[in-house]
DNA sequence: AGAATATTTAACCATCTGGTTAAGTATTAA
DNA sequence: TTAATACTTAACCAGATGGTTAAATATTCT
């Protein structure tokens, strides 16, 4: 059992829940950009853009550097490993559910028979 | 490039936001349990509990089956299947990120120099 | 100095969220 | 039939969320 920090998922979650945050996470994955930069695709204002970045700022999603008056944005996958093990513990579960039941289905429907190869 | 779909992204990601539906979501891990089960080790009322469920629900990660005045849940994680792929996709970006980093450094530190072995 | 650009902050609003208590609906037990 | 049990629904509340517009702050260009 691997641990994890409740308020680190929590915010890391809730930072993805949102589509316009993945849509921009996925533009900072093809190379850094700055806010403008990356507001122009969403059909919103430039402080909803900006609240947004805050949100995945404070999931430590992306961090930022000033130069002048630009911000350069870049993506900080780091929280993500925790996510994904959260994640991937569960789904394995599911995994090994899906299999225990393969296995119980296999036993039911062929109590008695004997496996042909091997 | 996978392709994923937003409403079940959003309503995964925003479920697991939670604590409490994490730590239920745990519980039913450990196997199958009624709502009453579900709600006593959760400092809340069972209403509170009830919503958390339906959340749950709504987002695909659990089914309910009615026996009576019981309903039994059990965990369905197949939709963490597209959360678990998305989240890995960026995590091996920033994976791919440092180790090109890593690269660059190792290039930046010894420009002229002879690797010894190989 | 003055104008344009990049970005944030402030104030506001509607809706969603996570909790509560009280009441309602089935189902089972006495 | 009455009482207990398992659960949901309804009504409410405080605070968070996601958007808006208008104003403020820095920086760069002319």
């Amino acid at each position: 059992m691997v641990k994890y920090s409740s308020r680190t998922l929590n915010r890391t979650f809730a930072a993805l829940a949102d589509p316009t945050r993945r849509r921009i996470l996925a533009h900072l994955a093809r190379g850094d950009k700055c806010v403008t930069h990356l507001a122009k695709p969403h059909a919103m204002s430039l402080p909803a853009v900006s609240k947004h970045l805050r949100v995945l700022e404070k999931a430590g999603l992306l961090r930022r550097r000033r130069y002048g008056r630009v911000h350069e944005i870049r993506l900080d996958a780091k929280p993500l490993r925790q996510a994904a093990q959260w994640v991937e513990e569960y789904r394995k579960f599911w995994q090994g559910s899906l299999d225990r039941l393969a296995d119980y289905l296999e036993k039911q429907n062929r109590p008695l028979e004997k496996r042909k190869t091997k």
